[in-house]
DNA sequence: CTGAAAGCGCTTACAG
DNA sequence: CTGAAAGCGCTTACAG
């Protein structure tokens, strides 16, 4: 980087205004009041010069010594953009970028993460986490050392999602709750032999979504839970035929990308869907999909979940919050959505 | 901020290396080589303290003592939020964090802009403008006085869009070959008498897109073209029927948003599009439209937009890279989508 | 081959 | 009321 001719520091304001540096610095920082003691008339001056300069404080140096930055770093753990990740990340951003404009701070995007064994590493030789003054972690799994790490240093952190590590402040979704009471309207309407298809039981998300629709199971007497673990590429018409033989009448499935694989497939097989197989879902469609039905859904809101995690951050990097530490750890809840494709099973089970 | 505890700079590294805090540096920047002949085993001694810590530099010190930060500025005049622009502005960010990625670098997303006149400011008291190595800037309009003290200062930038300032780099759209293509087919349709709808006059593109219809219409002879500065609200049953009452039969519109209301309006007329009316639009449809039909446009290469923006900067942020000076301002084109909302007119009108 | 030192631009006690 | 100075953590000539 070429030195900038324009620069314009402290130093040079200090000589048009023919005071010293110090004093420039206590103006710009409200800090040339009574206790300081300086001169309305000085101030002004100060003030006036600042203006014609044009002058803006350098930001590394102040960093450097030792002020907030007002700047907080984004990091995600799973890469954001060759995937279709990005239906899941974009309203989550939208909800940071809101708030961190309410709350007048800057977003650093860590975009330069280096992947190592297969995870992106927030903490690498050249990590720029330092420059924010803290951080939002996002991702489905997230890597216990270097939380542990962030911790240990006191370095001042919000992950966006529950997570089960001591200690780690977050802001979730409240799957259980949501799934199981998506998965009690399913029983509720009859259907007494569920199958759940999951992914990877890897994270936390994971794992509740998964509790919430035992729960809901659990919610009448007698109902059989069949699970799947399945990515939407392996739902195949002989996977559905074997449900459905097996007694099954309704799915629930985890990701909207499998209840849109659901619906094809068994379309394709000539059923109708709910009347012939109940299908419901515990995330939004994808923005794509005009041609899917209106599923009987979960909807996570994912845009305040990205604006409280912030919320959460900005309130811990508050010296003057005394934060609770039962709001240190919170969960938003998800709504259903009634959707069209939840109806009472055809041929109703005995149980 | 309080201090951080667990904090680990290069003297403490020096110090359980048992060299001096300025080796420490070299090792760090990869300069512990033949010039600075360092022998291998300090070297590694180094290397592997390093590595056991876990040190990672302060990116503001580094910043301050003049290196290069791989950090990237996004400002964007516009308040990206509250509005419908996040349909505009998620394929540009998107391009920008993928080419951020490929570039190793990290973005910093100034979401803290105060609005002063209307404008968002860059360039305000506390900016942390400076932490970045050089700054995208988006926007259908942005500040002349911003941009010269940008260049004043020679703080490397680049804008995204074609702008009409000297010396300014950009990457931009080729609005003009691309809405002349789009009216040209319009032309070759049949249509003799076409209108223009467009929004207010103030921005490059705005111009060069309205430039693009006129030329496409001087590509035959004896072409009329109605143009009329409305926003979709102001896209009324009366306006229509007046247009066509005025013999107009194909409506060229702006933005999508015209182009709906275009086709909403016409729609409760119980006109047939394009039998009755024929609409083309210069950008792409809304993510939410699943009932618009599908329109005979421009594609805007916003994703590439954004990418080969960053691509720009990069290189001119590269000391090694000796850019041609035509480099520093190109077009990108845009595609001409068929749809069904296009042709030939019911009654071609004589020429 | 390695260390001591200046300097980046700022904030904040501290001494007059 | 104001200035001189230390220190934040780093990079990079420079002197041994």
């Amino acid at each position: 980087m070429a030195a900038r001719a324009g620069k314009v520091t402290q130093r040079q304001i200090a000589e048009l205004a023919g005071v010293s540096q110090a004093v420039v610095s206590l103006v710009l920082n409200g800090k040339a009041n009574d206790a300081t003691r300086i001169p309305d008339r000085t101030r002004e001056r100060v003030e006036q010069v600042i203006a014609e300069t044009g002058y803006t404080a350098n930001a590394a140096a102040r960093r450097l010594a030792g002020v907030g930055n007002k700047i907080v770093g984004v990091f995600t753990y799973e890469p954001a953009f060759p995937t279709g990740a990005q239906d899941f990340y974009t309203p989550l951003l939208a909800g940071i970028e809101a708030e961190a404009e309410q709350l007048g701070c800057d977003l650093l995007m860590f975009t330069s993460a280096p992947v190592r064994d297969g995870r992106r590493r927030l903490l690498h030789g050249n990590s720029r986490l330092r420059l924010a003054d803290g951080c939002l972690l996002l991702g489905v799994r997230m890597d216990g050392d270097e939380l542990g790490a962030l911790q240990a240093e006191g370095f001042p952190f919000v992950a966006v999602g529950r997570r089960d590590v001591e200690g780690v402040p977050y802001v979730g979704l409240d799957y259980v709750a949501g799934a199981a009471t998506l998965t009690g309207r399913v029983v509720e309407a009859g259907h007494a032999h569920l199958a759940y298809l999951h992914l990877e039981q890897a994270g936390e998300s994971i794992v509740d979504r998964m509790r919430g629709v035992e729960r809901g199971c659990a919610s009448a007497p007698g109902i059989r839970l069949d699970t799947r673990e399945v990515d939407e590429h392996a739902i195949t018409a002989d996977l559905l035929t074997g449900l459905r033989a097996g007694g099954v009448t309704a799915v629930v499935a985890e990701t909207a990308a499998q209840a849109a694989r659901v619906w094809e497939v068994a379309t394709g097989l000539g059923w109708d869907v709910p009347r012939d197989l109940s299908v419901v879902v515990l995330a939004d469609p994808p923005r794509a999909g005009s041609r899917l039905p209106d599923f009987t859904r979960l909807r996570p809101p994912r845009t305040r979940l990205g604006a409280e995690s912030l919320r959460l951050l900005g309130r811990i990097l508050d010296p003057a919050d005394e934060l609770p530490d039962r709001e240190r750890r919170t969960l938003l809840d998800c709504e259903v959505v009634g959707g069209r494709t939840l109806a009472a099973p055809a041929h109703p089970a005995q149980r």
